[in-house]
DNA sequence: GTACATTCCGTACTTCACTACGGAGACAAT
DNA sequence: ATTGTCTCCGTAGTGAAGTACGGAATGTAC
């Protein structure tokens, strides 16, 4: 829609992170530099946008910048080598990750369950039960 | 097996995380102080290794220790009634974080496909298609 | 009972991921 | 062309989560 023309205030509003957030991202590299037409002033297109959504969406994932960094490698990379390797590395990471999001949520189920069926477990055994499946 | 016999440097090595880092979670309060039968030495039973581990778990998942503490409280507290509704909250967190993880494991999936199928995409949607499912 | 390893404690340092600051320059509206 | 609102840049400060340090005390093995 508005392609090739917004500020990185507008950006910022846009992608709903601190302005200041931008410019480290892109000390970091996790976002290129745009052109400067005029003045020296950065002009970016919605690219730059979805880009941010992801990296802050990687990151409540629970993801460093640095694997964040690695994921974006994923989109930039030409080689399509070393891109699967990489690839399959995350995808593993990821299974991890739902299989204990996946238990929590069961026991965090079964909690409340217990609590509205009136047995007040004393003694729930979250921990337990956590710790046990390792 | 070995209960109520253990020092925090065998503690340290059984939860796999630092002796210092249990002393900076006491001081949280995210672990309790345990007796110190003898001189001052702290001495623990295996509930302190499966707590240590189910901090470390939920942190990997993107839980601040702030939420940590909370959720570990549903299994110190008594009253049922604001546990339940501190549970209800933390498994609307996990729902939602299992939704993106899926969404990132199916785009990961298709990219592994693609490049194994040979057809090398050169610019693979994965920001794109992430960020549009907003 | 003398080595040697552990633990104790408080305090200081480090890393990551921002966020704030402040003065100079650019741009937009009146 | 003056006012006000960005934007630019480097550098400094913040908060979370550890991690390191170092000297005293304690525990364990011989």
């Amino acid at each position: 829609m508005n392609n090739e023309m917004m500020t990185i205030g507008r950006v910022a509003v846009a992608a709903d992170v601190h302005l200041e957030t931008i410019r480290y991202y892109q000390r970091l590299g996790l976002v290129g530099e745009p052109p400067r037409p005029l003045g020296g002033i950065r002009r970016y297109d919605d690219k730059t946008v979805a880009r941010l959504r992801f990296i802050k969406r990687a990151q409540q994932l629970g993801f460093a910048l640095d694997e964040v960094r690695s994921l974006l490698a994923l989109e930039d990379g030409q080689s399509c080598r070393e891109t699967r390797a990489l690839a399959g590395k995350k995808l593993a990471v990821i299974d991890a990750r739902l299989t204990d999001l996946r238990r929590m949520q069961k026991l965090l189920k079964t909690l409340i369950a217990e609590c509205d069926s009136g047995k007040r477990p004393r003694a729930c055994p979250i921990i337990a039960t956590l710790t046990k499946a390792d």
